[in-house]
DNA sequence: CGTCTTTGACCTGCGC
DNA sequence: GCGCAGGTCAAAGACG
């Protein structure tokens, strides 16, 4: 859920993740000095510069001070998010528990016999695509679980006759940010899936895909997968009960379907709905992922690696003895 | 040849 | 009872 996703997205900066720890303090002589092999590249090159060029000295002087102002308006942000994140983490909390104990005093006064009036509502309201997703908090990295515990209708055959059984299991649902050029339902989560129907339902142009877990052919799991009607670039995953085997991500389940775009990394912050209800938050894997991905995603930036070069120079600049 | 996807038809539940 | 909508089946075709 949001909760999940904030707390994979924000933890390892609140913690102070050392890979990306960019120290861009370069206004402040008393911070940490840099590494030896960095500041040995650059002076190399730098200190003739200087000592040719004292207009072009003053530009960067005038470039760091720009670079430091921004990076104390940056620090003021992300205390300021953090901040919001941690007090909008207590409201979530806080309602969690509401909700919670609402659902037992309800279900109580029903006396636990009272049978459903519309169990095919029930079932259909577990993928309403129709109500916006959560927003995408990470681009296309966003994915949002909802673990829903609803009394859910496994149907399955007996030969003439179809049985209805009622049963009590989890509906997980997830949005998984894709790509709108990418027109397949496939969301890949390290199980194999057998595609047994699909549908366009009233409220969505967008047809529903309808799969069934083919590894073992007494899973009942179930996977609803449709785009969301608000935001076409979101899949909303619906799962229904829970796999009685383990998770089977062999070459099968990389190979029963080419590589889509959205298929490469959209798991990165979410492990498959199994591991997921054991696991309390996201993995150290996941964070792993994120912190690389946003690592890479910085230094392609060119705007990122200018100012970063700025800011080293800079940096250099005021830690070494004034050669005039 | 086995497996998977596609897709039209059928089944079931619900509201009017 | 009828129509609608969601869910499922199963034949046909695609693919490796």
């Amino acid at each position: 859920m949001l909760t999940q996703f904030l707390r994979a997205a924000m933890d390892p900066w609140i913690s102070g993740q050392p890979s990306l720890s960019l120290d861009l303090n370069v206004g402040h002589p008393t911070s940490r000095p840099l590494a030896p092999a960095k500041k040995v590249l650059v002076e190399e090159n730098f200190f003739p510069v200087v000592k040719k060029d004292p207009e072009r000295v003053e530009a960067l002087e005038a470039e760091l001070r720009r670079v430091s102002e921004e990076n104390a308006r940056l620090n003021e942000m992300l205390r300021a998010v953090v901040a919001k994140y941690t007090e909008l983490q207590g409201h979530v909390n806080d309602m969690l528990a509401a909700g919670s104990a609402a659902n037992r005093q309800s279900s109580a006064s029903e006396g636990g016999s009272a049978a459903s009036p519309s169990r095919k509502r029930i079932r259909s309201d577990s993928l309403d695509t129709t109500k916006p997703p959560p927003p995408p908090l990470a681009g296309r990295f966003a994915t949002h679980d909802r673990i829903e515990c609803k009394p859910a209708t496994v149907a399955f055959h007996e030969p003439g006759r179809r049985i209805r059984e009622e049963c009590t299991s989890k509906v997980t649902r997830r949005y998984v940010h894709a790509d709108p050029s990418d027109l397949s339902l496939v969301v890949k989560d390290g199980y194999q899936w057998r595609k047994y129907g699909q549908k366009v339902t009233k409220d969505n142009p967008c047809p529903r895909a309808y799969f069934r877990c083919s590894f073992a052919p007494s899973c009942p799991v179930k996977k609803k997968v449709q785009r969301s009607a608000e935001d076409t670039t979101m899949l909303v995953a619906t799962y229904e009960g829970e796999h009685n085997h383990g998770q089977h991500e062999g070459k099968n389940a990389a190979a029963s379907k080419p590589p889509t775009s959205n298929s490469a990394g959209q798991w990165a912050l979410s492990p498959p709905p199994q591991q997921q209800e054991a696991a309390a938050g996201p993995s150290e894997v996941a964070r792993k992922n994120l912190a690389e991905h946003m690592a890479a995603t910085l230094t392609r930036d060119p705007g990122f690696k200018a100012a970063l070069v700025s800011a080293l120079s800079g940096r250099i600049l005021e830690m070494s003895p004034t050669r005039d």
